[in-house]
DNA sequence: TTTCTTGGCGCG
DNA sequence: AAAGCGCGCCAAGAAA
């Protein structure tokens, strides 16, 4: 079965897998759209139906194959191996393949294959989702609003970027949708099939620099992304339990606080509730009916507000104590910024709701959910989308890395070695300073300052040096800080209004409008560069960025908000990714054990196994890679640096 | 009953 | 005319 012959000229053919719930006490058992996302992860899924096609051509005599791996649904017990010998086959004769977003099925299938990963991302050369997300030329609007009014009401939205979308608007095929059933031979192999003429089609009508950050750079990086998938960090559940009792023990306590400090509030509420009921019942013309549903719907009213409702809360604090809970862009809000006010003013139940909340946000929305998402092994896989977000960088879910709270990181260890992990340091700043050549941007970054000093002196019109703030006005730096690099993104006098009354200095808004004058007048070759980018993506204009990542804003009216922005940001995530890449190139170059295991936008984390001579030497190795970059402006070039260093647990 | 939207908030 | 940008997850509430 297996190929010995000459290989054949190269040609490409596409793989496409169908996957399934495999939680057995799931209600979504067994079936591929699964509501609570088993069938997406591999470590909760199987495998249910493996498509091959390859184009039939001179020297092909392969039909399209369909496998079907997986004992639990199909009894196919050779399943993947009859896969493993027609995909090995096809590599001796010459063939790498496409997909469409491959790394779901590299992950799935080196996951349920552990000897075929190395060997799915060594020939895995093209991916016809990515080349589509880079690809200027989108699928217009019109269309995608077409396809969603004509969609099957039980099917699945189709995005810009989905195959059901692409093939029929790109090949002229039939449109379709997706199935409740995939587990059949027919839809897996129009997916695959079209995957393969898609593949043709992007390689025919992409502009070749396109073509080549996807195949040079984007898709290098998420086969690395891949193996961060696979790998994996563990959770420290013990630890992560004991933590979780003690804010359960503290959420009890504020909450019992509250309770006190607001049980006039709940009667209140609870009356008017009721006397709702009543008012509803009083109109109701069955009056034999009407008493014991008024009974029922008396007993379900609630004793007490929610403090979970923003809407209820809203009424305790606004309605009820009559408390200002306008924020500053005017509506009414029980958000952090009313709040903090509010507490500042010295509302101290304001206060103690303050604390419930942070509580409570780790409590339910963090803890749990890792605790849910954990394998057998007390592993969790965080997945990454290269699609995920429209400048390029990457979005994470289930569980979602980057947002992880800096409380719970301790919790998160390396499967068995050691976490390296490095930031990039102030790498916007260096970007904008870069792209702009402003001299006061500059100026910051040669001198090693930071650009938090020197808004906090322009904003507070101090007379001292940058370098002077963190010692002489700590508190007006914190505040400077909220407002970040928003300013270089036009944000206007009343953000800075809000973050600086947020950060302990209340100002009016005439303050801020000083503040942003004077802003403006420090850093005018910056904004004006801004202009000139803004402009030319105004125009429908592609400006690559430092990585060559084609930047175009799809909706020219966006682009005075998202414009400079996408241009920093896409940047700052492909450096991080590609210096990433290339610090594990350069490990494995010298034989060392290393895992990519965690990125978070400008945060790159490996882990390395291996003793104390190999991980000082892998730190040496990493952080230098991370920094083997610089951004070239006229007359210099600006520096990488990275903060960071060996640690047993993430941070 | 399920699905979608909103407000809120964690992170960069 | 005025506007920081980019995500995912949770609970409540509305819509279907």
């Amino acid at each position: 079965m297996i190929a010995n012959g000459p290989r054949s000229a190269p040609f490409v053919f596409a793989i496409d897998i169908e996957t399934a719930c495999a939680v057995k006490d799931c209600p979504h058992y067994g079936k591929a759209m699964c509501a609570n996302d088993h069938s997406l992860s591999p470590w909760h899924s199987e495998i249910t139906v493996i498509g091959v096609v390859r184009e039939q051509d001179a020297y092909a005599s392969g039909q399209p194959k369909v496998y079907r791996p997986e004992q639990v649904f199909r009894g196919d017990s050779d399943g993947f191996r009859h896969f493993y010998q027609h995909f090995y086959a096809l590599t001796q004769l010459g063939g790498s393949f496409t997909a469409h977003n491959g790394k779901f099925d590299v992950l799935h299938l080196s996951q349920k294959i552990p000897h075929m990963a190395q060997m799915l991302l060594n020939f895995w050369s093209s991916d016809t989702a990515l080349n589509a997300f880079v690809w200027t030329d989108k699928v217009p609007p019109e269309y995608l609003d077409w396809y969603a009014d004509n969609k099957p009401k039980e099917s699945r939205k189709a995005g810009p970027h989905s195959l059901k979308t692409l093939a029929p608007y790109l090949l002229k095929v039939p449109a379709f949708w997706e199935v409740e059933d995939k587990d059949d031979d027919e839809y897996v192999l129009k997916d695959t099939r079209y995957t393969l003429q898609l593949h043709k089609y992007l390689e025919q009508h992409m502009p070749a620099d396109q073509l080549a950050f996807v195949t040079e750079k984007l898709l290098p990086w998420t086969k690395m992304l891949v193996e961060a998938e696979l790998r994996g960090l563990k959770l420290d559940v013990a630890g992560l339990l004991a933590y979780r009792a003690e804010l359960e023990k503290t959420e009890a306590e504020l909450k019992a606080q509250l309770d006190v400090l607001w049980s006039d509030a709940h009667l209140a509420y609870q009356s008017i509730m009721m006397h709702e009921v009543h008012k509803r019942y009083e109109l109701m013309k069955d009056t034999k009916a009407r008493e014991p549903r008024r009974q029922v719907a008396l007993s379900r009213v609630p004793t007490s507000v929610s403090y979970d409702s923003p809407a209820q809360m809203s009424w305790l604090l606004g309605t009820f104590y009559g408390y200002d809970i306008r924020s500053l862009e005017g509506d009414e809000s029980t958000g952090k910024e009313v709040l903090i006010r509010l507490a500042s003013e010295g509302k101290d139940d304001v206060a103690t709701f303050l604390k419930w909340r942070k509580t409570q946000k780790v409590l339910t929305a963090f803890i749990p959910s890792l605790l849910a998402l954990k394998d057998a092994k007390d592993g969790v896989h965080p997945i990454y989308n290269p699609m995920g977000a429209r400048t390029g960088r990457l979005s994470c879910e289930r569980p979602n890395a980057q947002q992880v709270p800096k409380e719970l990181k301790k919790f998160f260890k390396p499967l068995k070695g050691k976490l390296i992990g490095y930031d990039q340091a102030a790498i916007e700043a260096k970007l904008i300073a870069a792209y702009t050549e402003d001299p006061a941007l500059l100026d910051v970054i040669a001198s090693g300052d930071s650009i938090h000093n020197v808004n906090t002196t322009a904003f507070f019109a101090l007379d001292c040096q940058p370098s002077e703030v963190p010692e002489l006005y700590p508190r007006q730096r914190k505040a400077s800080k909220n407002v970040g690099f928003a300013l270089f993104y036009h944000a206007g006098a009343n953000r800075i209004r809000v973050a600086i009354t947020q950060g302990g200095f209340p100002i009016s808004l005439n303050d801020a409008k000083r503040m942003h004058k004077n802003f403006l007048a420090k850093f005018t070759t910056a904004l004006s560069y801004a202009k000139e980018v803004v402009a030319e993506l105004e125009g429908g204009g592609v400006i690559p960025n430092l990585l060559g990542r084609p930047i175009k804003i799809q909706n020219p009216q966006d682009a005075y908000m998202q414009g400079f922005n996408t241009l920093i940001q896409s940047s700052a995530s492909d450096i991080n990714l590609d210096r990433m890449h290339s610090a594990l190139g350069a490990l494995r170059a010298k034989g060392i054990e290393a895992y990519p295991i965690l990125t978070v936008h400008d945060y790159a984390g490996i882990e390395v196994v291996g003793d104390d001579v190999c991980v000082r030497l892998a730190d040496a190795v990493i952080s230098k890679e991370l920094t083997n970059m610089s951004l070239p402006t006229t007359n210099s070039c600006i520096t990488l640096e990275v903060d960071g260093g060996v640690s047993d647990v993430w941070n």
